[in-house]
DNA sequence: ATACCAGATAAGAACCATTCTTGTCAAGAC
DNA sequence: GTCTTGACAAGAATGGTTCTTATCTGGTAT
């Protein structure tokens, strides 16, 4: 207890699990989900559990190694990429594509007085090419009533 | 709100439990959950139940007359104000301001061929001034890591 | 006015993502 | 070696949302 300011925060420590999650994670662009990671780590570690694959994503969230997005409504996404930029998902598909960060975040010229502002998530939806070449998709403006199971 | 129209589609039938949730969100400015609707609701109307609230809020977002913003992780948001505006919340106690719509959404220059960009989302995620002045948030530059109840 | 039917309702089960709990284990510190 | 810390497995718990089933009701047609 008195050499409490000794410590520079936990350590991440590589077990066969973890690096399992990371070389998954690796250059992987499909935004995948908690359950996605767990279902194709799964079959690798048949031990691997939920829980571990969550503490390891927040692990990593917290070394600053991954970035947790928000753009699909259902559940946590996680994109290895870290730098600023920002997410298209298909609205019929769930798949989603990174985009260039735009510019400038656009802040609102009339702020609430008081107000602290953190930050802000710029999120595009749209229909992906191999969507919207499906039949039925093809005249439709908008499909936004359609969910992903 | 105005009544439904005529001919296409399903009428929106007025009932008390309709009426009473249509009550609680005309000029509602607190931006409530499902959940928070159905406790309040459920005072009056101790029979009505969770399902009737869902029910009711899709319908009403299907005339137009309310919008579910996603801006809470936890849980989807409803405001009765449609018009075109984006919201700032509060990370610490979860409450949600409005703000005037950015002038323009920021489409991203370089768009992967073959999207069709439906729309965008923009949320702001700051500190109210109530929770700005509670003690312990005062140093603090950033305070996302603490999750509101 | 009455019967009928689409839509509304109540009650609760089901679903799913996420978090939490408990007990066990292993790696590095001492 | 022993201790301490954190990782792990297993599964329960949580909480928001959706679904199912059966019943009811308001508006329309008869």
């Amino acid at each position: 207890m008195k050499n409490a300011v000794k410590k520079p925060g936990p350590r991440f420590r590589m077990t066969p699990q973890r690096a399992g999650i990371l070389r998954l994670l690796e250059g992987n662009k499909s935004h995948p989900s908690a359950g996605d990671i767990y279902r194709r780590i799964h079959k690798k570690f048949p031990g691997l559990s939920f829980a571990t694959v969550y503490n390891t994503l927040q692990s990593l969230i917290a070394l600053g190694e991954l970035a947790e997005i928000r753009i699909d409504p259902r559940r946590s996404r996680f994109d290895p990429a870290t730098t600023a930029h920002s997410h298209l998902m298909c609205v019929e598909c769930g798949s989603i594509a990174d985009l260039k960060a735009p510019p400038q975040p656009p802040l609102p010229k009339e702020r609430p007085s008081g107000y602290r502002i953190l930050r802000c998530n710029i999120e595009f939806y749209g229909v992906c090419p191999a969507c919207g070449k499906k039949p039925g998709n093809k005249e439709k403006k908008s499909c936004m009533k359609t969910r992903q199971k």
